[in-house]
DNA sequence: TTGATAATGATAATTATTATCAATAAGGAC
DNA sequence: GTCCTTATTGATAATAATTATCATTATCAA
């Protein structure tokens, strides 16, 4: 992710934390640059551990509450992989796919397109369902795992 | 879930017990029974709940243990939901994708077809990526709880 | 029917997450 | 900047889910 990106991403988060009353905190702000500054997906442990290097670390608690929060202001979301369902990204705007690095588990993500539009409407037809959200996630290498 | 359907995944699965030298006990015979009878994705411990209205019922270690054989047989996988990643629902043959009720729970195979092939290619191009895998699943309401 | 041993059940151990509560610090009022 | 209210924190106890242990039981090949 580009720096200016994650400065973004910070900054916007923040003025949601001011805009719902929540305060401004060093055990939040250490979360949310964690998880701003990752190229992968993070579990609330790996959150933790990562945060020990800290000079002073939040403890764990405020890392579970921190990330609930964030949950809560739809600022992040969790990702599922074969792996498991624990990890965390930020949530983008709009609709949007991922892709995810086996290997490294590096993300990325793609703006969804209408691509399926068509797809979910026979599916409708032919099952009776009606279709109101959907996931579609890529998995494999990335170009610096690729070789 | 037709009867004839079930018939056939028990009886494959225990074909699959035999072949790869696992007997074929009372507690794994009740745990594939509730997985194949549902209609609907099954945690370890729901499975568990449901096991206790069978007269011997299996006790909570079997469960696990019979979850892991079955996905080291590749026989079930992990069905991920808004809710969690710790369903389980048989595995089908080749690809397909599921569609699952946000009311009820049921769950519908759909036949994967290469409806997403074009945009695989172009992400793959776009991004650098190798996608060699992908999870499509759909949410929304089924026929019967849609009124 | 018998015997080797895989599998079970009960439960202890481990791991992840949530709840509790006294101490601390954010941020509005002045 | 200082004070004051109270939201938030950190330490840790409690809970929940999963895995490991081990003596007993039951499968299934001979």
């Amino acid at each position: 992710m580009q720096t200016t990106e994650i400065t973004q991403i910070l900054s916007s988060w923040e003025n949601a934390l001011h805009q719902h009353g929540y305060r401004v905190t060093r055990p939040r702000l250490q979360v949310m640059e964690i998880i701003a500054t990752s190229t992968t997906a993070l579990t609330p442990q790996e959150i933790y551990q990562l945060s020990l290097d800290l000079e002073v670390p939040p403890g764990i608690a405020s890392v579970y509450r921190t990330l609930e929060m964030l949950d809560e202001l739809g600022l992040i979301q969790q990702i599922h992989q074969p792996g498991g369902c624990h990890s965390i990204w930020p949530v983008a705007e709009g609709h949007v796919h991922h892709l995810i690095c086996r290997d490294c588990g590096q993300m990325r993500v793609i703006e969804g397109t209408d691509e399926i539009a068509g797809y979910i409407s026979r599916i409708e037809k032919q099952t009776g369902y009606q279709v109101d959200e959907h996931w579609l996630q890529f998995f494999g290498l990335c170009s610096g795992c690729v070789n």
